[in-house]
DNA sequence: ACCTGAACACCGTTCAAGT
DNA sequence: ACCTGAACACCGTTCAAGT
């Protein structure tokens, strides 16, 4: 019998985990803003998915906010890091970042909590820093520059998850043209390489900016 | 007597100007949130300001959101474009961004907002925009360049506005330090140059990699 | 045209009472 | 230890009734 089965023992023909535990909550959480969309997220839904009283989530939970918080940390884990450690520096870079936008522009209402989130409570983000910085690091960006660097690359990530949310029409002034020309003829020859949405020429703009930075950074014989 | 006037007379004894109008509900608004901060700011609280009742508002504005849209664009005319035809078009730049996180710093909360404000609600933004455009226009930064530029810029402000009301301690790893001995490390030695805090450093290393990459795209004579 | 006051349909959260 | 049901103190918004 192992120490954990001796000190929670449990009756035959219970469930082997509790209904009400942070991975559960967080779950149903992703289940309930899936399915509705975070307006439709709620105390009130997410007790109901899980088939209990709204005020029962407040024996595990202290409020709406922190279980956003463990959602926020659950959706790091679908940011992509696979290239780090398997392909060049760069390239891991470009994969982590893409991904990065595009699994928060999903969940842009969780972007402003990540300036509240401490790594403490978010092992799953902590995890993807750690992965982050060893590949830096490998590639001779120097130590003290990682973290502005991290920083700075995720700010750029934030604001850009926040942009790919805008309508397509955004920028047109429509009667106001007059008083903008520079701008209203700007808007007009945009760069639509390949035919990218302007939201992504934005982002690849910004990111090999980012990544030129980064390279004039490196030391040493590095991949 | 002005057509103004002779479409719109009044009596004597009255206000020049109506009492609720975009401009005096956009000012009350700032002040409920300069005061109480965004999360005393309620359309009650609003309405309280304005010596109104609540519902009263409702016949100049549609909503809550609508409020916030105004008080968006307003904001954006505390943001220093002065040095867009003044000075070098870098150093323009710099002020600009600057000036720009500093504003959405205090103003956190609207930055989610601006992925859903079109220009054409939003006059002095759009103003903003042409300054910013033209400045880059004639520092020589071609066409079809200008918007994916401006907008990588904004949205590495934006995030960087958000990342700018972090607590200090959001990196400490505490008992997970043994897990992430790289990123840990990272921290305990990121560059503190002349004691700037940490956002301040992030947000100069990603701002001067965006002002290279502009400078990059540069073509022909131009100061 | 624009205001008031009452009402509506929600929120997140607390807490006594049960097991 | 953890759940339920009722209650609380709010929200933003609507709408009939007034002037």
């Amino acid at each position: 019998m192992t120490d954990a089965a001796r000190t929670a023992p449990r009756r035959a023909g219970r469930p082997l985990e509790k209904v009400l535990s942070r991975g559960r909550i967080t779950i149903a959480a992703l289940e309930v803003i899936t399915i509705e969309g975070y307006g439709g997220f709620t105390m009130s839904s997410l007790a109901r998915t899980l088939k209990v009283a709204p005020s029962a989530l407040y024996n595990h939970v202290s409020s709406k906010q922190e279980v956003l918080q463990w959602l926020e940390d659950h959706v790091m884990t679908m940011v992509d890091v696979s290239g780090f450690g398997s392909e060049p520096w760069d390239a891991a870079v470009r994969r982590w970042a893409w991904s990065y936008r595009d699994v928060f522009a999903r969940h842009a209402p969780l972007v402003p909590l990540v300036a509240v989130l401490p790594v403490t409570g978010a092992p799953e983000t902590l995890k993807m820093y750690e992965t982050v910085a060893v590949g830096l690091a490998e590639a001779g960006v120097p130590g003290e520059t990682i973290i502005p660097a991290i920083v700075a690359v995720e700010s750029f990530i934030f604001g850009s998850a926040l942009d790919a949310n805008a309508p397509a029409d955004i920028f047109d002034t429509g009667d106001l043209a007059d008083s903008s020309p520079t701008f209203t003829d700007a808007v007009r020859s945009q760069d639509r390489t390949s035919g990218a949405a302007p939201a992504d020429a934005a982002f690849r703009f910004g990111l090999e900016a980012l990544l030129a930075a980064l390279e004039s950074t490196r030391s040493g014989p590095h991949a």
